[in-house]
DNA sequence: TTTTAAATCAATAAATAAGTTGTTTTATTT
DNA sequence: AAATAAAACAACTTATTTATTGATTTAAAA
């Protein structure tokens, strides 16, 4: 039997991600030095909103998706994590709960990486801490965008909104349709599945998508931004 | 609207635990500031097997299921977690990763407490760190029945047992086994699904067992105890 | 080697969950 | 107060998961 040690090469091309690629050989050793790997598998969750945060993921393999809880059985999805991402960055530099949760909906391959070690990294290489931070504000741009859909749109504009967003990961993911539920739709625009069933068929009745199975294909891009803008 | 205050009092009764009851003021104070209220929802996992631990869970209302991870999706359970019961206590002590996953088959209301805080009072009063200590000397006689269990016991051995356990959960919580599935079943026991159910349906010829819907009801005790001992 | 134990495979039945549709109720806006 | 938007409800269909059974293969023990 062979054993397997992993050498700094292996772990940067691992995780070839352009913002570990700029770390030092000492940086990387510390990062390879406080970070485990786990498997979750397909509906484990990665972060539980409310549970304290010690670390920070980074998604190697598979996709998650991110929600907030709210009473009962309500949420509100925030958005697909893709291989490359981290999860829990705000953990790191302000709370230290995580403020929402995330569960893979396929199987996922991820880092944790303890969250002192990311601090010291960003403290001492600037590229890495800008990178992180580009990372962190994309993210909250993305948050604006949701609440500005919650508070100001209704029904069609948000679900028109979600079909463009979903439709973006294609390129990357060909198969996000068939890994999402309508619930799953609908919790992404934040109205009732019923509603999100029906405004599906209306969408595809006025030839603005075309729905296969579970999958859906964007027809009338122009349309959709429209309705999505209008709200 | 009035606001809700959370008094020392409140809180020892809200976990009405005997081993919080005999902390010193300070000592709930110190809990209490280091704890946070987390619901879990049936299906939401309290730990992650291989993540790291910062903290030790402490069920308050709720159940869940304790089991390790194989390879692809296997698992073996380990145990029902019940209101008043600890989870990762390991982690405070030794490892820093949970060693197992567990997830909520209910709606769970848990207090996550850092472990620093934990490890703090065990040293300075030793009737509570006796309390912890008992809590996990329980649950290590537990693994190694389940060791046992697994190395020398076969099929009828290991579903007598497994039974056995299930149904002392029953004065607690009735309704135990509508909560289970065959597979949960079955991976307690440590044999395939398909397994299981052929014995389940072996016993009840035998007149050891009564299956109603997905409860099951213990009737011949004696035997059952007899095939769990001999294996 | 023979026997036994138990997993795996395959096919089907039963139960549960997801998706769909029309109607009614509840907010919200005008 | 009337009109509109969207959730909630109810009834139903379809899809998926879970449970069951018998047959076959694999592994372990005698």
């Amino acid at each position: 039997m062979k054993t397997i040690l992993e050498t700094d090469q292996d772990f940067i091309c691992n995780i070839n991600a352009p913002c570990f690629q700029m770390l030092s050989p000492e940086e990387v050793e510390l990062i390879r030095a406080a970070k485990t790997q786990v498997s979750f598998r397909k509906g484990d969750n990665l972060t539980k909103q409310g549970a304290f945060a010690s670390y920070v993921l980074f998604v190697i393999t598979g996709l998650a998706k991110q929600y907030i809880e709210g009473d009962s059985s309500k949420s509100l999805n925030l958005r697909i994590i893709k291989p490359g991402e981290f999860v829990g960055l705000s953990a790191v530099f302000t709370k230290n709960k995580f403020n929402y949760s995330s569960v893979a909906i396929t199987d996922c391959q991820v880092y944790l990486i303890e969250k002192v070690s990311i601090a010291n990294i960003v403290q001492q290489n600037g590229m890495f801490g800008f990178n992180i931070i580009k990372r962190y504000c994309e993210q909250n741009v993305n948050l604006f965008d949701t609440l500005r859909n919650m508070t100001y749109k209704q029904m069609n504009g948000r679900i028109a909104d979600t079909l463009l967003y979903l439709d973006s990961l294609k390129n990357q993911t060909p198969e996000i349709f068939q890994l999402l539920s309508r619930k799953d739709i609908a919790d992404f625009a934040g109205i009732s599945t019923e509603s999100a069933v029906k405004l599906l068929k209306s969408f595809e009745k006025d030839n603005l998508i075309a729905l296969h199975e579970k999958d859906i294909q964007l027809i009338d891009y122009n349309t959709l931004n429209e309705i999505s803008r209008k709200g």
